[in-house]
DNA sequence: CTGAAAGCGCTTACAG
DNA sequence: CTGAAAGCGCTTACAG
């Protein structure tokens, strides 16, 4: 069994050189290696910073991490626990996490809770014993670990939806409210008013916002609550799907549907086909996120175009703002702009 | 700023509690928490495990893996490379591929190299230096450190893709080149006779695979290379439409498609749309991988199931053979079963 | 400007 | 059956 390292040319694997090499090498103590190597600047010669150079560049050096986080009781390991990796929407925003963290010389660790709370605790102890500097969460749900935490303060960044327990913790993603109560508006605005809603789990802030704005967009058109024909649902296409059926039973059958994010719309149309409904000729459906795949193989989808690339920008940069000590109850939201897409028209 | 620990009644976080603790709770050695907490067969006496097992509960004690990664000069950390995350085909792979690694104990970190060298080359040494215990890829590509990894017998499992170079590590995949026959009869033997295929990149063992395979059942069948029409691509969704658009515009036009892989046919669809063929209809698209999404938004490729879930538990069984001192070369390739699914008709 | 020393949390021969 | 000791690779007061 071979451990990884580095490789002669003799296709051997040599031992990774660490800091004693380097300083052997130099002829200088570790001490000083280190200060080298991390910039300190309580600088050294210029000589020794040198004959540092050298020798690392020589043994081809590069820091362990372990050591480092040992000693420094932190690792620059952040993972990010994510409801559903194969949505689409959801690894773009890891990508632009990983990239974001990437940049700023953190490395990424990707966790798939599947939205359940046991695997969200488990995450959690589990990424404790990697002394993680913090915590990047997507789709948070109610958790005895997760609760402890943000009541202890820990370093946490709550990501689309917002935390299921008050506390400082700081959230990036839109204006949920906002964006449902555009699309009540757009339903409204051009004839769409018989409309319905396939709503997602109460316990999601994103979810309730986006049903409450969606609710007051309707209102304020003089649609009443009854004729927004919500049904309830959850966020995966299955769920999707099931919700239409039970909506599109229903009299009268709803000309438009605002679906509570992009999969959900997935699935109800897939009850449209097989109701033999044309989207968007007979039914507009709406969703939430914008999928990038959308614009492939859902070119009759209209929706919420939610920047996944500026969410994960977002979250480094308030994690390096929290890590350079600047207290998170100060750290104002990131609420970040979305637009409307429309599709198939 | 805090760190990541438990947290008590009042809301502060607590340092978590180290071997030492225990030990001093428990009037034991740490040496003697390590055994008993690891469960080391040189058995303790069961008043000493009790004693110890009461020391953990009671002080929550949840072994450091910074601590004994150090020790050990090995992580429980396994890197998974992959070609790109928002791929949902690939991310099912990286879920099933995490289960398996979590029943083992180890944790994935995802990295996602979009087919890049110098990320690859990035992600390999950087991973390095968390002493991981081996690293599995899906997709690699040519760089010189995965060449040198692969000459030095690093502890490596290929997914997919074989290795661009030649070597011990093991494989998990396809038999693609009788996925690619398979296609090709099909089509032969279904009066759809006037083919043409969208390949992948030449660098990849699979995509070639794929390809020989098409060449070979056609040959089969009597059709020549020149009546196989095949078209230069790549793997993305943008790829596969630019492949579909040179495609089409030959003459004579094909009634069937076979794409590299599903991301491929989304693109070819799309042209297909541009050009008022329908699909199936007028066209029948193949695709490779069968997209978890297919079902809701693809219901009109056809394709060749790829099991994801059967890959993870492959590659998982595959490690932990390598770790327990198997030698890689004795290790057979882990050649899954595929079937083509047929749509739209 | 630089080094010796301590110590982060673990595991593992070794000795008893 | 158990403990003392060493050591994995780093960083950081502290002293000079």
């Amino acid at each position: 069994m071979e451990k990884t390292g580095r490789t002669s040319v003799d296709g051997r694997v040599e031992k990774r050189s660490t800091i004693g090499d380097v300083a052997r090498r130099a002829g200088v103590s570790a001490a000083t290696v280190s200060r080298v190597v991390n910039g300190v600047y309580d600088k050294a010669s210029a000589k020794t910073v040198a004959r540092v150079q050298a020798a690392v560049d020589d043994l081809k050096y590069r820091p362990g991490s372990i050591g480092r986080a040992l000693r420094k009781q932190e690792s620059r390991l952040v993972p990010f626990l994510v409801p559903d990796v194969s949505n689409a929407f959801y690894s773009a925003i890891a990508v632009s996490v990983e990239a974001a963290l990437r940049d700023r010389e953190y490395a990424m660790i990707l966790c798939n809770t599947a939205e359940d709370p046991v695997r969200q605790d488990a995450y959690l102890t589990e990424m404790s014993s990697h002394l993680v500097p913090g915590i990047a969460m997507m789709g948070a749900v109610e958790s005895p670990g997760l609760r402890a935490m943000v009541e202890g303060g820990e370093t946490l960044v709550f990501v689309n939806r917002r935390s299921p327990y008050p506390g400082a913790q700081p959230f990036v993603g839109i204006d949920n409210f906002n964006a449902g109560r555009d699309v009540a508006h757009y339903m409204a605005d051009h004839g769409l008013d018989r409309c319905g809603m396939i709503c997602g789990p109460e316990a999601s802030a994103a979810s309730r916002d986006r049903r409450a704005g969606y609710l007051s967009g309707l209102a304020e058109r003089q649609i009443s609550p009854e004729d927004a024909h919500l049904v309830k649902g959850g966020l995966t296409v299955e769920d999707g799907y099931r919700s239409a059926t039970e909506l599109f039973s229903r009299n009268p059958q709803p000309r438009a549907v605002f679906c509570v994010n992009d999969l959900v719309a997935y699935g109800a149309r897939k009850r449209c086909s097989e109701l033999r409904l044309d989207v968007p000729g007979d039914v507009v459906l709406f969703g939430i996120d914008d999928n990038p795949l959308n614009e492939w193989v859902a070119p009759w989808l209209s929706t919420v175009h939610v920047p996944a690339d500026a969410i994960g920008e977002a979250v480094g940069r308030i994690l390096v703002e929290i890590w350079d000590g600047r207290t998170m109850s100060d750290i104002p939201d990131a609420i970040l702009p979305y637009r409307m897409v429309l599709r198939g028209e």
